[in-house]
RNA sequence: CGGGGUGUGGCGCAGUUGGUAGCGCGCGGCGUUUGGGACGCUGAGGCCGGAGGUUCGAGUCCUCUCACCCCGACCA
């Protein structure tokens, strides 16, 4: 260990404190900072460019499924949120309230968007006449806002940054095939992009969206505590947004129907999610498909003719790669190349190239991956485009093994609540267990052990064991954990 | 809202029984260095969270207050 804490001294390692780790490892490898506001972030140009990344991945496949962007007001009436109990219900104790524009009292408070069913409801009403109008199929990228007791990092800020799609449908069974659409979507983007493995699922009623008829999840499973963090949701909103908000259509027959809602969101807690899957004791670890730096080439030379024929080494090898990945050059003359690979591997930069004296000589490049590091391999300048793409897959595929196999690995079917008790005591991960379906059973568990369902998995058993509490006939396999 | 803790250069901290503020990192300059966080010399930077009080004198003692952090409660 002492050996490790050599290299980067200042970052607390993940065994001594997980969440400290946590917040220090965003602070040091620049992905984000504090700001004057208690639970609000910047987000740093590091960390942003990451969020652009993920941003284009995302927003294709969304539009791939046939929807729009469009952008709605940050400002809700206060009569509009209300209009849904449930909904309102659930979001009155963390909405910001805007009564004032500049000296003069409002006559209504404006909410700050929590979310924005109740603002784009009433224009879908609008634009709603025929089944011929149907589907409205909106996304939107925007930041909302939610006065969070206990905020952390991308995980839970009060102002954070996401997508949230709303869709209208002629039927309940076009908004289910919607919901369960997009949630496939993000299951997709999720394991491909972020190489984080998911799993798919529905909430239970205690747990689901506020006003929705049925909530999908996608939980994943974070490194150090092992506990669940609900990357992605998409809400099946049944007919409520529509009664309530009058979205009303003449179908074929004439006759004059409610319409269907779905919504669905994925934000920038999955930032943090990447950062807790896949970070080591030497910091971030960024999935080569959204690293906003896949290559970083270090320049190393003595004496200033070395320096001269490095830097055109350098020169000639970026120029090659630029094309075909995100490469940046360090040239910075004021740190030493030992400073240089540790800041890096700190950024989690996937690839590093070193090109030294002996390189040029040999026409070649060192190549070293952030995943093993230690491992160097020499790569003829000629091939060094082919390399670094063929390692960037490879380093995307591993990342996303090492963390199935956490979830592999402390995920337990257990069949007697005293062991339930135990690992969630233990932070030992996920657990599959049988419930009757119970609102009882499920509030004990949270009470007695602080774990909640995560989710209802897609995947079910063929046969069903008693509930894990009551011991009554089992209708559903679940994930108990403790989540984020 | 309960329990605990911390506020001193950008960051991390020290500051004894009260005597007029210091260390490390970082930052600027110069020189030597550079294959896993180099070194020397030199320089800049602080009304010690805020208000009031005690005192000849307060970073230090007293009172009040503010902010932040951690643990609970709460939270899709």
């Amino acid at each position: 260990m002492t050996t490790e804490r050599k290299y980067v001294e200042e970052l607390i390692e993940q065994e001594d404190d997980f969440d400290r780790w946590y917040v220090e490892v965003i602070q040091k490898a620049e992905l984000a900072d504090e700001s004057p506001v208690r639970g609000t972030r910047v987000i740093r140009p590091y960390g942003f460019a990451l969020w652009e990344n993920m941003q284009v991945e995302l927003d294709r496949r969304i539009k791939a499924t046939g929807v729009q962007n469009a952008y709605f007001p940050l400002f809700i009436p206060k009569s509009y949120l209300e209009r849904e109990a449930q909904h309102i219900q659930g979001f009155a104790p963390e909405v910001a309230w805007v009564t004032k524009g500049g000296d003069k009292e409002l006559e209504e408070p404006l909410a700050v968007r929590p979310t924005s069913e109740s603002i784009i409801c009433p224009m879908f009403a609008r634009w709603v006449q025929s089944y011929r109008d149907l589907p409205i199929l909106i996304n939107q990228w925007c930041s909302v806002v939610r006065w969070e007791e206990r905020p952390r990092a991308f995980l839970r800020t009060l102002e954070f940054l996401w997508q949230e799609g709303h869709t209208v449908h002629a039927t309940l069974e076009e908004a289910e095939e919607r919901a369960r659409l997009m949630l496939e979507v993000y299951r997709d983007f999720v394991e491909t992009e972020l190489a984080i493995p998911v799993i798919p699922g529905q909430k239970s009623e205690s747990e689901k969206f506020a006003g929705a008829l049925r909530t999908y999840t996608i939980e994943a499973m974070m490194g150090g505590k092992h506990w669940a963090l609900q990357s992605a949701t998409s809400h099946n909103l049944g007919d409520h947004f529509g009664r309530v908000f009058e979205i009303t259509f003449l179908d074929r027959e004439g006759k004059r129907r409610f319409a269907f809602n779905t919504s669905w969101g994925l934000s920038h807690r999955t930032i943090g999610a990447m950062v807790m899957v896949h970070g080591d004791d030497r910091g971030l670890k960024l999935p080569p498909r959204v690293a906003p730096i896949q290559v970083v080439i270090v320049p190393i030379w003595r004496k200033d003719e070395e320096r001269r024929q490095v830097e055109e080494t350098v020169e000639r090898v970026r120029t090659m790669l630029r094309r075909a990945v995100r490469v940046h050059a360090d040239l910075r003359d004021d740190k030493t190349p030992g400073w240089k690979f540790n800041d890096w591997d700190l950024k989690g930069v996937p690839i590093r190239l070193e090109i030294g004296p002996r390189d040029v000589a040999n026409q070649q490049v060192t190549l070293v991956r952030r995943d093993v590091l230690g491992q160097r391999q020499t790569v003829p300048v000629a091939n060094v485009v082919e390399a670094v793409q063929q390692e960037l897959a490879s380093i995307q595929d591993s990342l996303f093994r090492a963390a199935r196999e956490m979830l592999e690995r402390h995920t337990e079917e257990v069949r007697d609540y005293e062991r339930l008790k135990e690992r969630v005591a233990a932070n030992a991960g996920f657990n599959r267990a049988f419930w009757c379906g119970s609102s009882d059973c499920e509030a004990r568990v949270k009470t007695e052990t602080k774990a909640t369902i995560r989710c209802i998995p897609f995947e079910q058993p063929a046969e069903y064991e008693p509930c894990l509490v009551c011991g009554a006939p089992g209708r559903y396999q679940v994930i108990w954990a403790r989540a984020y």
